[in-house]
DNA sequence: TTAACATATCAATATATCTTGATATGTTAA
DNA sequence: TTAACATATCAAGATATATTGATATGTTAA
């Protein structure tokens, strides 16, 4: 129950939706790429990664100066259907800003 | 995405995803026997319920006196998906008290 | 109509979550 | 080592959600 709810809130907000998203059509990016492709602050773009890499979503290696977030791999059919939805909702992604 | 975030957000509690899969266990139960199978007050069950009709679970047909909830039929994939998902936590769930 | 019951909703409080700005950690290059 | 950078975490305030008890709505049976 504990790792269903930690799954499910982790994709109740708005902003983790979205950049959730992001990550799913542009692979791997990195804190700052969100960063600077959503203008949001730093710390808010991390809490919310932490999140949703704590809730099943994402994975993280740290390469350098950089941690590189993407879907994690393999991902459990429930999951996908996660993502799956969040794709055919069509949202409005920013454009990937590669600044950092 | 303000469906998709109420969706989610019906099911980001742990008395809702029991509730949840009571329903889909039982088929249809009315306010009152979730009530009494889970010791709840009536007013925390019917604004869960409420909640988890609005998230697009749950269709409630009145009846005299009793507004009998089962699951929404037909549910999307996703919806299906998270019914799915609940089942397979094996929750304990308590019997159904019919005392009303 | 009245009493008893089932359900819904409201107001107040308690609890959890989000955002921001500041600070801490850790890496790279000079 | 130091400066610059990328990321993580913390503390405080703002916002959202949950719970409870009281009250409102609506149905049934006497």
């Amino acid at each position: 129950m504990d790792i269903f709810l930690q799954t499910v809130g982790s994709i109740n907000d708005e902003s983790r939706v979205v950049i959730l998203n992001f990550i799913n059509e542009h692979k791997e990016v990195c804190v700052c790429d969100i960063e600077n492709s959503f203008e949001m602050t730093q710390s808010r773009v991390s809490r919310h990664l932490k999140i949703l890499k704590d809730g099943g979503f994402l994975r993280v290696e740290r390469r350098g100066k950089w941690a590189h977030y993407s879907i994690r791999e393999p991902l459990d059919l429930f999951r996908q259907s996660v993502l799956k939805e969040i794709k055919s909702l069509n949202l409005e992604t920013p454009k990937l800003q590669k600044t950092c």
